[in-house]
RNA sequence: GGCGCUAUGGUGCAACGGUUAGCACGCGGCCCUUUCAAGGCCGAAAUACGGGUUCGAUUCCCGUUAGCGCUACCA
């Protein structure tokens, strides 16, 4: 266990997929755990397994941590790039006698469902976890290399005794040996397995604290024999609980969306994913869960990792977005939203530049009913742009009920439009007047005509307060789209 | 099947031998009010089950059950 010098901790995913919750998860912990400590994240990716690797999909998984803001010191390295590294490792063990060439077939993984119900399963099974190649003689080990027969090279593990190592989150752990298979460390192609790149690399990177899923909790003896095999000495192993989806299996596809770049372009805030994601299997040991960067770096710790499987709660995760969106500074909110419109087309330049003042109070307007960034487009139209179109249906919709109340509204509204056209002054005290004055005068509740006026300007029943919305709009929209929705409201 | 891990409201976390079991999301109600939000207040809702240990167990030990993981020449 390395302490005196500053940590050097890694995210190793396998580019077979995209960057999906679990694993950004493990990057975040990491990086808060580097960033923390003052150590070094570094990234490799873990592309051995020719067959399924997607090497197109590494640039999709460096851009989701990217947007998460998980940003890596050294790196990336790639396995495949490294393979001379491994083999001589195998080599080597397999001088020292921890390892021996199998030259079985390769083993089809059955699963275990083959294993339970089919004897030829279970055979394999067993055949794979007892290799009787550790035992041949060595006339026939002669024969078989003169024959240039294929083999695998499998760890020589011990039949005895018991193998430990610390875990930062489960504890100091201890297995028995015999429960240990000859794992394969080279396959017959020459490439290496995952337990022997990892360990090769881990100890070649100098890592001192190997945080990641407790998927791999399991396979950690055989690590921690790698180690002692090649005399390196085992880091501190920091194993997560997983995520799971809302009916406790692992989080997949069928879940909805599981990776971090659909959550992106929903429109979710790096900041609240970031926010939510690290309190999904760790605590800071309080009760506070608004945490923004800075406060999740200075109070990470392993000790606060959970050891219990969490579910993934979208409904928990909007609502810290929402928190974001209220509490963000504005300019920083205002980028977000510049992004938000500029991906839907309705961005106009003008809003950072002369009209920067009135954008930024429309934005702040808008954001106590916003829940996550393309809300603001829907906002758009109404909101921010001249090519407003009063929809007819929408009208039809929302003024069915205020008009049995009062059939006479269309011609409060037209009223309405001609009182504010000839306001002196466009504040929210005179449209507020304005309305009352008109609505006591003509013995119609205020309320009523405020709901009905508000649908005809912004066409839609949610907005802000009427008279915040009429000062935003500005006069000329608001009487040039009170006078166009009148012949609507009349037929 | 074998081995292992885990178990606090529906969900995420607190309480690390003594609390009226706390907070948050979600849910319900109320307040605010010009719609919808936001905000404030209130409420319903949990220690999986059974044994121990202890003056005292959510907390420690054992068993059961359940969930998950590993058991591949995947990672």
């Amino acid at each position: 266990m390395v302490t005196d010098s500053k940590p050097r901790v890694r995210f190793a995913p396998s580019p077979t997929g995209y960057l999906h919750v679990g694993g950004a998860r493990t990057a975040l912990f990491n990086w808060l755990f580097a960033r923390r400590e003052g150590g070094t994240f570094l990234l490799r990716v873990e592309d051995t397994d020719v067959e399924r690797n997607r090497p197109e999909l590494v640039e999709g998984i460096l851009d989701g941590l990217r947007w998460l803001g998980v940003k890596w010191d050294e790196g990336p390295y790639f396995q495949s790039q490294r393979l001379e590294m491994y083999r001589a490792a195998a080599e080597k063990l397999l001088k020292s006698g921890a390892a021996f060439p199998c030259y079985c077939a390769a083993v089809q993984y059955v699963g275990l469902e083959a294993a339970e119900e089919n004897e030829e399963g279970a055979e394999k099974i067993a055949r794979a976890a007892a290799c009787p190649c550790r035992e041949l003689s060595a006339a026939l080990r002669e024969a078989k290399i003169r024959e240039g027969a294929p083999y695998a090279i499998r760890f020589a593990a011990p039949r005895e005794g018991a193998t430990r190592f610390e875990d930062a989150v489960f504890g100091p752990r201890e297995v028995q040996n015999a429960e240990i298979e000859d794992f394969v460390l080279l396959r017959s192609s020459g490439l290496p397995t995952y337990q022997l790149s990892v360990v090769v690399d881990d100890i070649d990177m100098r890592i001192t604290h190997i945080i990641r899923g407790a998927d791999h909790l399991s396979n950690t003896p055989k690590q921690a024999l790698l180690y002692h095999a090649l005399s390196a000495t085992p880091p501190v192993f920091a194993h997560v609980p997983l995520i799971l989806g809302p009916d406790r299996t692992r989080l997949s596809k069928r879940h909805g969306a599981t990776s971090v770049s659909q959550y992106a372009q929903e429109g979710f805030l790096p900041e609240a994913f970031r926010n939510f994601l690290a309190l999904l299997g760790w605590s800071a040991g309080h009760d506070e869960e608004f945490l923004r960067t800075s406060e999740l770096v200075s109070r990470f710790a392993l000790s606060g990792v959970s050891r219990t499987n969490a579910i993934f709660d979208r409904a928990k995760l909007e609502w810290f977005n929402s928190q974001y969106l209220q509490k963000l500074p504005i300019d920083e909110l205002l980028l977000y939203v510049k992004a938000e419109l500029q991906r839907s087309g309705l961005w106009q330049s003008i809003w950072e530049n002369e009209h920067r003042e009135w954008f930024a109070h429309t934005v702040d307007l808008l954001r106590p009913r916003t829940r996550l960034l393309p809300d603001f487009s829907t906002w758009a139209r109404a909101f921010f742009s001249d090519d407003f179109d009063y929809d007819a249906d929408a009208r039809a919709k929302f003024w069915a009920e205020p008009l049995k109340k009062n059939p006479q509204l269309p011609e409060f509204v037209g009223k309405l439009a001609d009182a504010l056209d000839g306001l002196p002054e466009w504040n929210h005290d005179a449209c507020d007047h304005a309305l009352r004055d008109l609505a006591s005068a003509g013995g119609i509740k205020a309320g009523l005509l405020i709901n009905a006026t508000r649908v005809a300007i912004v066409g839609r029943a949610v907005a802000p307060p009427l008279f915040e919305t009429m000062v935003v709009l500005g006069k000329s929209r608001v009487v040039s789209r009170l006078r166009r929705a009148l012949p609507s409201l009349a037929g």
